[in-house]
DNA sequence: CTGCATCCACTTTGATACTG
DNA sequence: CAGTATCAAAGTGGATGCAG
């Protein structure tokens, strides 16, 4: 269950035993993007299993820096403070990745939900939409199943759908998936993909700027990067 | 050889994917301590394997974190630009660690050699002190082999000897093991210690001025922590 | 559905010894 | 000094099952 110690008073080793083993980091990334029900961790880690997952979860109970809360009969998993607190380390670990991870690299590793529910949880609709809007994004080149995807949003809320909402659609956003991954990512621009003719947009002009900004407001796209 | 992937684009999964494995992070640590050459790195991380250790070199000279340096036909390892900007991110760990972790924790994973190796190149003799200098720590507590260690200090240059380098010793420091850690780790004050009788310092009353000062000089000391 | 537990094949690590 | 070699033990991933 707990993991092997390294033995060592130093502090980064008492660190780097509750941290560094497999998947941890990126669960605690879901943890501080809010995800709090093992389901909704487990979107943001599909490829962990559920025992797994499980395990850590535990394991981060017991090194304090998770805690579990019970809601509606089902235990929830929040960060303690001691958790909160690790956010500069996440943020430091993911901006080294940004600076210093070549494009290829991420780009080889594209997975349409995974980015949809990354869009989802990351865009602020600021200001607010004042009425339902729905936009439809889709893949041609994915299977079936993975070819589209439906973000509504009304105000600041925005929900992801893999089946179609039935709404009417306001925004058409049509490309490739490693486009899309590539501009949410900070990589390229959505104005040059355009241009490439790799990403299309299609309705409300008004909302497609708005999308644009949506798109492009990832923490990171501020940050220069310093490989290929 | 490589590590399996997580198959996600965010730059976390990929830095994860990096440095969250076994020993990596203790690794990284004595690369920018400035351990070089595999046997000054093996001193840091003493209960690791030197296949293990040897393996971990590599991945990281992969990860473009590490280079290899041929000198007098012997490799050195040495942090690459990418490796020198992990800096904040080990730093956060260690701080976090100091923060959080409890020290009973700490005070449990005693290492007298890790300590000294520690404390060797932790203390900056400053003012440098004009002529060499010897500083016995005794600690009665444990077996033979580990009792006894000599810092021998000149100008800004420190030694380690684990046998009696043979020169006259103008400092004694006798204490338990348990005692000398929680100053060097600024988990309690060196008075405290003293008046303890925990620890007992004899010789040059100037020199254990200094010797105070640079047992306490650990950066984490001014950082007030949040558990026990 | 949510939140695991169990079983099994596979991979990584630890301990120890040994080599150029 | 700078690593390899070997083998047992522990950790991990995937599939499946199951209770609330």
């Amino acid at each position: 269950m707990t993991n092997a110690s390294y033995g060592q008073f130093c502090p980064l080793a008492m660190v780097s035993e509750i941290l560094c083993t497999r998947w941890t980091p990126l669960v605690l990334r879901e943890l501080h993007c809010g995800s709090a029900r093992f389901n909704d961790l487990r979107r943001g880690v599909p490829k962990m299993s559920p025992a797994l997952l499980s395990k850590r979860l535990k394991e981060l109970v017991l090194a304090g820096v998770v805690e579990v809360r019970r809601r509606d009969g089902n235990p929830e998993y929040h960060l303690t403070q001691a958790g909160l607190e690790l956010r500069p380390l996440v943020d430091a670990m993911m901006l080294w990745g940004h600076v210093w991870v070549e494009s290829t690299v991420t780009l080889s590793k594209l997975d349409p939900s995974l980015l949809m529910w990354d869009i989802r949880r990351g865009i602020r609709p600021d200001p607010p939409v004042p009425q339902r809007r729905t936009i439809q994004f889709l893949y041609p080149e994915l299977v079936p199943a993975d070819q589209n995807w439906w973000l509504v949003v009304e105000g600041a809320e925005v929900g992801l759908c893999y089946v179609d909402p039935g709404y009417e659609i306001d925004l058409l956003v049509t490309g490739s998936l490693r486009s899309v991954t590539s501009v949410w990512m900070g990589l390229s621009r959505l104005s040059q993909e355009v241009a490439a003719r790799q990403v299309q947009i299609d309705g409300d002009p008004a909302l497609a700027r708005q999308m644009g900004l949506w798109l492009e407001s990832h923490p990171m796209n501020k940050v220069p990067r310093r490989v290929a």
